[in-house]
RNA sequence: UCCCGAAUAGCUCAGCCGGUUAGAGCAUCUGACUGUUAAUCAGAGGGUCGCUGGUUCGAGCCCAGCUUCGGGAGCCA
């Protein structure tokens, strides 16, 4: 087999040290002069750990180990030893050093001390330079790769769908526009409206703001889909939790109940949880290490489990189900409904429940990822499937504590005078969503489908408080930058 | 979008009741020391106090507006 580039310092740290000649590559994280060797600690991202590369004094020129600082890259050549110090295994033994790129300390502003995480948030197109961020991406990779490899093992088929719509049917939010038309010189219909059949499409288009019904599509063929792609939203959210553009991964299944749905959803939380538990040890260690310096600042009572544990308990134990009938009454009942801690108190069924409702629920009742189901219809999508009491929808919420709904998801309404009286009901033209109708009409058959934010699963696993820290380049409002 | 808070050195922050030349830690640089582990010790450099306007003899500090950031809420994934 070919060698594919050069050996990465992942590899080269599980190495018998035989004083072998090496090629190491990557940026410089510090250096240490001390008269008898100058150690260089470098990273290449392949992994958390740095390797240590090994210099005597004298053995460069002044001027070339100047250049040798936090934030430069380096080619070093040298041999692979044991190391004579604690703290790692084998090191390089250096014989040359080319300067691939140099960083001036006085400018490169990421230096060997703590940044804050709204600092690196400024400088983002370095901030994967870091620890906490290279950890996070690799996380983010395994949990994207374990998505995929789910979904393959159970049969499912990725189904592409557009990130160009024109529809907004499901009315899931405030939707980007797509457009090619000269903003300064807008073409006009005789009644003096935009005309938009000039436009690149003949008519208004936007960024998705979900792929559910296409996928719905996939599924009534396919029999089981899912999607995973960008997801755009324009809404004016500043939160912990929204992103302007995110990632959304939202199966469909043909002949899936409602329950069938809840037992994928928490499988596939789970084995996709477990992946990241098994394969990125080191990276959720330091994670885990990083969180609890931050909550050494914080009382004893607002300490939450180590990561680690925290993700254990969550694959080791079933989520609670319950409906939202149910859990109105325990709302009702609980201690900050009586004591009126609520700021938004609950005054009956058919309240849409707020996040510190959730968040009792999850955090204080049951301790524990929970599933709400069998919602009031008023509070849920048109596309849901109707109960027989005609109250109340096969939806299903999966909430985890920290950071709320991480799943929304249903059993679709599959009859077609139903669907279509759902849609007048909220006020839908049904010219627009025609094709979607049609699959009622065709064939028809039971299934389910929900989604999930990609972020919000990155979140959690990555123990982050803040959505914007766990995609590379977040998109919210009056942000764009990079 | 609403509520609350913040903006002072490259970073994280302190700055009293409005009063002389605005401080600390880290980082950077210099020196010392050391098979070091985000090394350690000593010294040095580094500031349009977010922007605009106002009050005042005098504003980092008080007032107004704006901008950006953080936390919470709403919308949701």
């Amino acid at each position: 087999m070919n060698k594919m580039g050069p050996l990465q310092i992942k590899d080269i740290l599980q190495t018998a040290p035989e004083n072998q000649s090496v090629v190491v590559k990557g940026w410089v994280r510090t250096k240490r002069e001390s008269k008898n060797a100058i150690f260089i600690a470098l990273n290449d991202g392949s992994t958390i750990n740095n390797i240590q590369a090994v210099a005597e004094p004298g053995q460069f020129s002044a001027e070339l180990l100047l250049t040798v600082t936090t934030g430069s890259c380096l080619k070093v050549t040298g041999q692979l030893v044991a190391s004579q110090g604690a703290g790692q295994t084998v090191e390089v033994k250096i014989t040359d050093i080319e300067v691939y790129g140099t960083a001036d300390p006085e400018q490169y502003p990421l230096q060997p001390k703590k940044h804050s995480l709204e600092f690196l948030r400024e400088i983002a197109h370095l901030r994967p330079r870091t620890n906490t961020f290279s950890a996070i991406l690799r996380i983010r990779h395994a949990l994207a790769f374990a998505v995929h490899q789910y979904f393959n093992e159970k049969g499912f088929f990725y189904l592409h769908t557009p990130v160009i719509t024109a529809s907004d049917a499901e009315g899931a939010g405030e939707m980007f526009r797509v457009t090619t038309l000269d903003l300064n010189n807008l073409p006009r219909t005789e009644e003096g409206a935009i005309n938009f059949k000039e436009d690149f499409f003949g008519r208004e288009a936007n960024l998705t703001v979900s792929g559910q019904l296409e996928g719905e599509l996939g599924a009534m063929a396919l029999s089981k889909i899912y999607t995973f792609g960008p997801t755009f939203r324009a809404e004016n959210s500043n939160t912990t939790r929204h992103l302007a553009e995110f990632w959304m991964i939202e199966p469909e299944m043909a002949f899936f109940e409602l329950e069938d749905n809840m037992d994928l959803a928490e499988d596939f939380v789970k084995k996709v949880i477990t992946y990241a538990l098994e394969n990125c040890k080191d990276d959720l260690n330091f994670l885990q290490n990083r969180l609890a310096e931050e909550e050494k600042n914080k009382p004893q009572n607002e300490r939450y489990l180590p990561l680690l544990e925290k993700l254990a308990f969550v694959v080791d134990n079933p989520f609670e189900r319950l409906t939202y009938t149910q859990a109105i009454e325990i709302l009702l009942k609980s201690k900050p409904q009586k004591e009126g801690k609520f700021q938004f108190p609950v005054t009956g069924w058919g309240i849409d429940l707020s996040s510190e409702h959730e968040r009792y629920l999850v955090e204080k009742h049951f301790k524990k990822p929970v599933i709400l189901t069998n919602y009031p219809r008023e509070i849920k999508s048109f596309y849901m499937k109707l109960d027989e009491d005609g109250k109340t929808v096969r939806a299903m919420d999966v909430l985890f504590p920290g950071i709320g709904e991480i799943i929304g998801g249903s059993q679709r309404e599959e009859d077609y005078e139903k669907l279509l009286g759902r849609v007048h009901e909220v006020g839908i033209d049904p010219e627009n969503v025609w094709w979607y109708l049609e699959t009622r009409k065709f064939g028809t058959a039971p299934h389910s489908g929900f989604g999930l934010g990609f972020e919000r699963l990155v979140q959690f696993v990555t123990g982050m408080g803040n959505i914007r820290d766990v995609i590379p380049f977040p998109r919210y409002p009056k942000s764009a930058e990079f």
